[in-house]
DNA sequence: TAGATACCTTATAG
DNA sequence: ACTATAAGGTATC
C-alpha cells in the first residue's frame, strides 16, 4: 500500500472534491459509502472516493479523500501523478475564474462550488458513459457505470476488498445487446455495443480528436453511434482537454433562454459558438459546468 | 437542410 | 393507486 497526499493550499485556487466528483461531469468515482452518493443526499464529510487507474500495464485501485487542507490518497502504486491528472490539480482556477463573465448566474456558482475542478477521465469510459446518459438522470447514469463495471470489468483486489474496472473496450464489443438491456441501458444498449466495436476494431479513434480544433474535433466524434454534438461536447471537455467547450444540454439551454437570450441562434453549432463567447472563450466549458451544477442542485430562479 | 417523431426505463409529480 | 411527464439526446425519416 502506498499512500501520500497534497496540501491543498499548494494549489492556485484550491480544491473541493465532492463537488468535483458528485457534479455529474464524471461517472467513474465512488464514494465509498455508496448508498448515500446514490440518494444524492447533501452531504459534507470527509468520505474515501475510488475509482481504478492503469499504471504500467495493470489496473490498480485509487482512493482519494480530503481532509484538513490535504488530499490523501491510496493506492498499490505511487499514484500522485494521477491524482493530480485526473483531477485537474494543475489548473489555475484563479486565472481560469478571472476569464468569466461578470452575470450573477455565472458569479453565484463560482463562489457557491469554488474550488471544483473539471475532471480529465479515460476517454473510453467517457465515451460510453455519456452515451448512456441520453435522457437520464445524473444517479441513474451512475448507477448504469457500476452495473457495467460489475457486469464485465476487471476484478482488483485492494485492502483485502474486490473492486471493478471500466470494461474494456473489447469487452463492451463482445457483449450482446440484451445484456446491456438487462442492466437498464434502454435504447442505448446498442449504441454502446456498436460504439465499443468502433473503439475494439481501431474503425474510430478517441485519441484523433485531439489534434484536431475544436469543432472538427467536435464533428469527428459524432462519428460514434449514440453521439450527437451534445455528447461529443462532454468528451472533449471531460476527457479531451478542450475547456472551452460547452455541451448544450437541457440545462444549459434553460440558461441560455433566461440569462443569455441573445446567444440563442436557434441550431447547435450558432449557439454554441454564441454562448463559448457569453461564457469567456478559451475556459468556458469550466462556467458551464459550475452553472450546472449549481442549477442542478437547486440554486437560481425556480419558475 | 430543417423539422417531427420514436425510443428504453425509472423516478417524481399531480 | 394510477397516469403523465421528464430525465445532462440521438437516430431516423
Amino acid at each position: 500500500m502506498e499512500r501520500d497526499h497534497i496540501d491543498t493550499e499548494s494549489l492556485a485556487g484550491g480544491f473541493d472534491l465532492q463537488s468535483t466528483v458528485e457534479s455529474g461531469q464524471s461517472y467513474l468515482w465512488d464514494r465509498e459509502d455508496e448508498q448515500m452518493y446514490e440518494s444524492e443526499r447533501a452531504y459534507g464529510g470527509d468520505a474515501w472516493y475510488w475509482t481504478t487507474i492503469r499504471d504500467d500495464g495493470e489496473q490498480h485501485v485509487l482512493r482519494v479523500r480530503q481532509r484538513d487542507g490535504h488530499i490523501e490518497w491510496e493506492s498499490s502504486v505511487d499514484a500522485g501523478s494521477h491524482v493530480r491528472r485526473l483531477l485537474r490539480l494543475d489548473d489555475d482556477l484563479d486565472e481560469i475564474r478571472a476569464t468569466a463573465p461578470d452575470r450573477p448566474v455565472v458569479q453565484d456558482a463560482y463562489d457557491e462550488y469554488w474550488g471544483l475542478r473539471l475532471v480529465r477521465d479515460p476517454p473510453f469510459p467517457t465515451l460510453i458513459s455519456f452515451i448512456c446518459s441520453a435522457q437520464m438522470r445524473v444517479a441513474r447514469i451512475h448507477g448504469m457505470q457500476r452495473a457495467l463495471r460489475q457486469q464485465f470489468g476487471e476484478a482488483v483486489t485492494f485492502d483485502g476488498s474486490t473492486y471493478h474496472a471500466y470494461p474494456t473496450p473489447e469487452r463492451l464489443a463482445a457483449a450482446s445487446e440484451s445484456e446491456l438491456r438487462e442492466l437498464g441501458l434502454g435504447y442505448r444498449a446498442p449504441y454502446v455495443q456498436r460504439s465499443a466495436q468502433m473503439v475494439a476494431d481501431g474503425e474510430a479513434s478517441l485519441g484523433d480528436a485531439r489534434e484536431l480544433a475544436y469543432e472538427d474535433a467536435r464533428e469527428h466524434l459524432t462519428q460514434f453511434v449514440g453521439v450527437g454534438q451534445k455528447v461529443a461536447d462532454c468528451i472533449l471537455l471531460f476527457s479531451l482537454d478542450f475547456l472551452e467547450a460547452v455541451p448544450l444540454d437541457t440545462w444549459i439551454r434553460t440558461t441560455i433562454e433566461e440569462y443569455f437570450p441573445e446567444a440563442d441562434r436557434g441550431n447547435y453549432d450558432d449557439t454554441s459558438r454564441a454562448i463559448r463567447e457569453a461564457l469567456g472563450g478559451e475556459y468556458a466549458g469550466y462556467a458551464q459546468t459550475y452553472v450546472f451544477h449549481y442549477l442542478r442542485s437547486g440554486n437560481g430562479e425556480p419558475e
